[in-house]
DNA sequence: GCCAACGTTGGC
DNA sequence: GCCAACGTTGGC
């Protein structure tokens, strides 16, 4: 089983919209970057942990675990003209895009950026890196358990 | 709103 | 295959 930190503008998609959802389970779709899509579609199985993370708001962090709850399948989004997602280049035959689904497991306090920053046996994270912008990133399960910790 | 960093596109 | 231009991300 592998962990994962996966980023969420909650402007556009929060903790608690998931929360709210009858199965509090989504489709992770709307990804149009190779690295996040290839983490997707060749890594993740059912059951993976993830981080859920807010990005772009006053104060980002970590705000809920969720789990892998299916595999990953090709986006839909990638075939709807009318999605801001849509992909002209990506066909039915051979689509482009694919996405998971998760399933929230429980939300937590928020722990910030800053926080995150503030711990040494941290300092590898991805997410902390200057300049990364990734949004799905693998977490070290040395780093899950720590954090966990924190929780 | 600003800006640095990165990914993608497209001309050559 | 290179690289400049452009668009996007995301912290501050």
């Amino acid at each position: 089983m592998r962990y994962w930190l996966m980023k969420s503008e909650p402007s556009a998609f929060s903790i608690d919209t998931l929360a709210a959802l009858p199965e509090q389970t989504t489709a992770w779709d709307g990804v149009r970057n190779y690295q996040a899509r290839n983490f997707m579609r060749n890594q993740m199985q059912i059951g993976d942990q993830v981080f859920f993370y807010h990005s772009c708001c006053s104060t980002p962090g970590i705000v809920g675990i969720a789990e892998v709850s299916q595999l990953a399948y090709p986006d839909v989004t990638q075939f709807d003209p009318a999605s801001k997602y849509y992909d002209p280049k990506a066909t039915h035959e051979n689509p482009r895009w694919f996405n998971v689904e998760i399933r929230l497991l429980r939300k937590t306090r928020l722990l910030t950026l800053k926080e995150l920053r503030s711990y040494p046996e941290l300092t590898n994270m991805r997410i902390l890196q200057k300049g990364n912008r990734l949004s799905i990133t693998p977490i070290d399960p040395a780093e899950w358990k720590f954090i966990m910790a924190k929780l």
